[in-house]
DNA sequence: GATGAATGAGTTTTCATTCAT
DNA sequence: CATGAATGAAAACTCATTCAT
């Protein structure tokens, strides 16, 4: 019961927030679009803030679940590069309403940027142990491995908001859009 | 003297966008800083969002003018790619504050939203003239040429943020990163 | 049982009106300390003031029911003034609790206004009596006889809340207390 | 002129504290009374309780100045302790706003609370002094100095608030009632 | 009797913006 | 051009009280 409206007031700020920014939106607002009471959000959240914080953990820590668990079956070489990208376009595309909206709202407060910033680097040390047990980079120092590291997150998160949020696509692209960042990666190696 | 003015107001929002957000900077704070009354903000600029959107656009607008012209010799293969990101970081660098401010803050509102939405469309039209050039990807159509643009976009972004915002690193830097990101492609296929 | 939870509600009340005040206590600290639900509070009271008066009447009616008796044995002179002085001290101190809160929260309403006023007018008139039976101030008009009743009250009030509530003295000043505020008035007029 | 509008709202909120409680007062009630903006008032005080601290502390400091000096010509004996009386009662009688709003009202907050404590350990202090000038207690200790100070001060305060404040009487009464008073403490020793 | 989730009117407070000087 | 006191609409947040279970 009490949970049920804790969900109508998440659900509806995920789609204000989603539709008109974090600032934009008044506690007001969500309110009447969950169809509870002003007092009633003050029940289940501290404050607007507070809200805004337990979405991000919540969806950060659903992508950061998803990318944390390497493929099934066993495979080689850039097989598990491609498996990354997928899966991360894959989550990307289901969470693409909390991307967009830390994309598009940036760092409410200090707090929400701790957050922020924990959950790149929790990311990027997946991303770096992949990258190692993949063995793509024999020689690479910790520091080396961090860049690059980085540099799939960015991609990959670029991509994926300009397609599926700006551009509104769907998850049939996914496998294409994988598809070229590896084939790019490839090609550029094949014109040497 | 009215000029000087004009440009203590935006060195003293650069400075305090960087320190403490958009949204949490007080018009109040800003002409402190700057060391003008409160009525001349509003002989400079219409609103406080007017001063962002300034500020946005002239920094946007100085990372694609670097961006937009090739390198100065002609040069083959990936040495054109390994320029694009050796000016990008350069670029990134020097432009760390404003980085930061568009990273941290988000979408102040609609009309900045739309300002960045055509950086970013720009900068991705600038990319794919230079991958076309480069010839690097002769068989991929205008879309799989877009998805590799904002892929280099992402990328680049992500690192600068990271190395030059968040950890705070100098120029010394933006060669190795470079590197990292030119040879990483490489040995990816080097795998196979 | 229910007149358990009832006295829980009042200890309760009474533990935290002292501690942080009436205006910054809330129903829910109450009822939290109290160990009860919020809506068993509406059982027994009718408001937050409601409990208040209650417990303002029952002190007060304390207070004043403890000063309303003479001396059991009859005396003289000022022997009525020192037993007077004696008493009323060991009730407040008896009642600090209250006389603390009473003290420090003022008037919370007007009716509690009306209670208090009524109380302190009780209390003159005990007093006025005392001093017409004690015959020390033969001539003096029924107005003088309240402005010395007045007199008194304020006296031993202040000198209470001093002692017993702000610096935290027990019982075993009262005599000393009553002997200064006796000798005191004494020795005023040996100097003449 | 920015003290103008700031004095309106001193005045405004002396009068409806007095007339309705501090707590039932509302800035809004406040700034409709002084005829400024609602902003108007946060420009000259933090808060409502900002606003009633500075009010407590500036007539608690007149109150104290106007004790502080002493009889301008030497008297001796209860010519001094009449002189007090006296002065006291005019003194709270030109006051009995303040003293009307610090009685009614409590402490609204720990702040407040310490300033009041402060306000009577300081008048205390000056009693105290006088009561050594004056020699009428020649053996007392300073623990038995500071029960007569405080004795003297709660007296005054009672009578002051229930004949100015609760009854409303006028200036008139101030001599009668200082003699009541000095009267009362004499007559009971010519009792003896 | 007892509960505690839900309420919503009521308050304080903020701050971008204006305009008379 | 420059000022800064004044504005007031708008927002977040509080908490005594209710009522269905």
């Amino acid at each position: 019961m009490g949970e049920d409206k804790k969900n109508n007031i998440v659900e509806a700020a995920l789609k204000l927030f989603e539709e008109q920014g974090y600032h934009q939106t008044k506690v007001s607002d969500i309110v009447r679009e969950a169809g509870v009471a002003q007092g009633t959000f003050y029940l289940y959240f501290q404050s607007k803030e507070d809200l805004f914080r337990s979405i991000a953990e919540a969806c950060l820590e659903e992508i950061s679940e998803a990318l944390k668990h390497g493929p099934h079956a066993p495979c080689q070489n850039n097989e598990v590069y491609y498996w990354m990208i997928q899966r991360s376009l894959t989550v990307y595309y289901h969470n693409r309403a909390i991307l967009s909206i830390m994309y598009r709202n940036g760092i409410a407060s200090q707090e929400i940027r701790d957050i922020s910033q924990a959950f790149y680097h929790e990311m990027m040390l997946i991303i770096k142990e992949h990258l190692k047990e993949w063995g793509g980079c024999p020689d690479y120092s910790e520091e080396q491995l961090e860049i690059a590291a980085y540099s799939k997150i960015g991609m990959v998160e670029m991509v994926a908001y300009q397609w599926f949020v700006v551009q509104g696509h769907g998850p049939e692209y996914i496998d294409s859009i994988a598809q070229v960042i590896v084939d790019m990666d490839s090609m550029e190696v094949s014109e040497e």
